[in-house]
RNA sequence: CGGAAAGUGGCUCAACUUGGUAGAGCAUCUGGUUUGGGACCAGAGGGUUGCAGGUUCAAAUCCUGUCUUUCCGACCA
């Protein structure tokens, strides 16, 4: 990409918001811009990463056999009639935003238990098509009464939902780990440090949930965790009722063993049960051809978190000050950023186009009337990993190549900086 | 929804206490000198001070209302 076509903002960094220094950095370039509270537009370098982090999770669920569907955003209200969760959802909770004019009264998604169980029931018919597990990425829609931390916590945000099909409790027990396993992969590979905590609600109902914090300074939940045992759960359990009864089935005896993390949750597990089937009167035959009903599943994990997550924990600093961020090379977008001294464009070039026959996704800074300096300072705010700098050293051969997130410097051949930056 | 703070050119802020022509830095545009860690000189454009009402000869400034944003709390599949 030449930079000269992302038409970023100067900024200066020393007003930069000291709590979400990352994503205060992307409004003040243009990459992000709020349109109210809680709703925002991204940019190219957020639309990027979105793509990225969506393959991540889109190949990790296709491994466990999920797959890949879309369930509509503007949702009848009929539909959620069906499962008796209009009124909780417009009332008491008044959590889902509504239309209403000619044609009818509707809900904008901000889930999709119902309309995920309309259409496996319409394909589901028999036990020999169990189990299964849909999936979509979309954007969700939350009447959020208090707006947090940027893309922490808007009113419309993308989501990545999945709803499991299983024939019996024991079975839908083991699609519940399969999901619990493949979420500890798409975390590994995103570079996130999660706990897998059991949450709230795993008390009541005898519901099954768990929560996946993502470890961070500026979290919105405390996570207490055992590392020796590995088991982790959230602080607020600790003023339960039923705590001591609670721990004890964990295995958790002595609380003064966990160590206390900031933690923003990423994502969320939920053994539903056969809630929604007996609900919405929606059943599969079994070997004898009876009625029974699903007992189902649902994960979500918020893509906006994470990509805020992983840009507020990679934010560089110099002095106590905010120097920009860098992301982990397997994530960026582009993966290294060329910089140049006016008389030595054409090595300059010649190095973009070599990367590009490569595949390998460069920025090349060809704006002009910059300064050398200014450039290089530019490459901090969009968080590329790699810059490579061609000015009055440059002998057209060595190119002096600086890990943002470090500072090293190193000196490297062409083909060394392609087996740098490849995956 | 309870509590707190803030709204002044694109951004960060000053002027408000004590009413009297709305300023600075950065950014933008033009010309010139620059170009290895966010350069310099000269010039230019850009604001009905969130909105509405009130007090006053006169309101960014005082009063009332309202809207918005942020933070703390509550809430949170």
């Amino acid at each position: 990409m030449k930079l000269s076509s992302l038409n970023i903002k100067k900024i200066d960094l020393s007003n930069i918001d000291q709590n979400y220094a990352g994503q205060d950095i992307l409004m003040k370039i243009g990459e992000l811009y709020q349109y109210e509270s809680g709703i925002y537009g991204s940019g190219h370098l957020w639309t990027k990463l979105e793509r990225i982090v969506e393959n991540i999770i889109i190949e990790e669920l296709d491994k466990v056999g999920c797959i890949q569907v879309d369930f509509p955003k503007l949702q009848p209200k009929k539909v959620w009639e069906q499962s008796g969760r209009w009124d909780l959802y417009t009332k008491q909770n008044d959590i889902m935003f509504t239309l209403n004019n000619n044609f009818g009264e509707y809900g904008l998604a901000p889930t999709a238990e119902e309309c995920a169980t309309i259409f496996a029931a319409n394909r589901l018919l028999s036990y020999k098509n169990l189990p299964a597990i849909y999936y979509q990425i979309s954007e969700k829609f939350r009447k959020e009464i208090r707006t947090r931390g940027y893309l922490f916590r808007p009113r419309t945000f993308v989501m990545m939902d999945a709803y499991s099909f299983d024939k019996n409790e024991e079975d839908m027990n083991k699609t519940y780990q399969l999901m619990h396993h493949a979420y500890l992969n798409i975390f590994k590979r995103l570079g996130i440090s999660i706990i897998p905590t059991v949450s709230d609600n795993g008390t009541m109902g005898g519901k099954v949930s768990e929560e996946f914090q993502a470890i961070t300074n500026l979290g919105e939940d405390t996570v207490l965790y055992d590392n020796e045992k590995n088991i982790g759960i959230n602080k607020e359990v600790l003023s339960f009722e039923n705590r001591d009864e609670y721990l004890k089935q964990l295995g958790i005896n002595d609380i003064s063993c966990l160590k206390e993390y900031q933690s923003v949750e990423l994502g969320n597990n939920f053994q539903l049960g056969t809630q929604y089937s007996t609900s919405m009167g929606l059943f599969y035959k079994d070997e004898t051809g009876k009625e029974k009903p699903y007992y189902m599943g649902c994960y979500g994990i918020g893509l906006g978190r994470i990509i805020a997550t992983i840009i507020e924990n990679n934010v560089i600093k110099e002095n106590e000050s905010v120097k920009g961020f860098s992301l982990p090379i397997n994530i960026a977008p582009y993966k290294i950023q060329i910089v140049y001294k006016e008389d030595k464009k054409e090595f300059a070039e010649k190095l973009y186009q070599d990367l590009n026959k490569h595949g390998i996704s460069a920025i090349i800074d060809d704006r002009i009337d910059y300064s050398l300096g200014s450039r290089i300072k530019d490459c901090y705010v969009l968080g590329t990993p790699y810059i490579a700098i061609i000015g009055n050293q440059s002998d057209g051969v060595m190119i002096e190549v600086e890990e943002t997130k470090t500072g090293k410097k190193f000196s490297k051949t062409i083909e060394e900086i392609i087996e740098l930056v490849s995956p």
